[in-house]
DNA sequence: GTAAGTAGTTACCTACAGGTAAGTAAAATA
DNA sequence: TATTTTACTTACCTGTAGGTAACTACTTAC
């Protein structure tokens, strides 16, 4: 029955699901994620592309997605220290889910706000 | 160019994710969501699905949840005042995107832990 | 009358997300 | 020598998410 699925099959797909909304959950993390979509950027690059980001947060931020594997920081010891962050395979994987999730948001507005 | 994408499309798309993402997070959305796919329940019945969540917390997202139009609440005046809770429509579209939830977040956690 | 069930509410507390402002270090430029 | 650029860090503050515990109101069963 029904039951049996809801008792065995969920903690673990709730588990996954907050797995993943871990990851993009918070103010600045798809924002980030959107910049570096296409290409590699340097952090004062993401920082123009954010307007509205502190530098402590964007810095934050980074280091957490670097630590989830979900972008790389290249440090290039070049004259002036510049440094590159782009996005891993696993993060370009989050492509369809964050599709979904602007899927999704139109439809909600269209119902809530459209009619 | 890319760049002509980035600033025109984004803000746009932004918001609407942004907007899905509200509307999902937090610790108790999802598996009250997920509670609700197996059918109307109660109050108590959602309770004892999800064993760790307070009265409290359960009235307080079931409300949120019904103001954005995801659940919603019929009274029956029988006897002992029953009430249950259903996912509306809009509710029940969100599968697709919970689904994608977790389908990511296993690949997540093959990645991260699994190798 | 007392207990138990249904569906919550209220008051209070803590932890963390996020924000502001300023400081740091190293090299390039003027 | 002083200023600018790049890439941050540090200290401090505020607001919200979430938690605990106890209380409420109504009804049925014992």
């Amino acid at each position: 029955m029904a039951r049996e699925i809801t008792e065995v099959a969920c903690p673990h797909r709730l588990k996954a699901s907050r797995d993943a909304l871990d990851v993009i959950q918070g103010k600045w993390r798809i924002p980030i994620i959107i910049s570096l979509t296409y290409g590699k950027k340097r952090f004062g690059e993401i920082n123009k592309d954010i307007a509205d980001i502190s530098p402590k947060m964007l810095s934050q931020e980074l280091k957490a997605l670097e630590e989830n594997k979900i972008i790389v920081r290249t440090l290039y010891d070049s004259m002036p220290v510049t440094v590159e962050y782009s996005l891993t395979e696993l993060g370009l994987s989050l492509n369809k889910l964050l599709e979904e999730l602007l899927i999704w948001g139109i439809h909600f507005r269209e119902t809530i706000v459209g009619k």
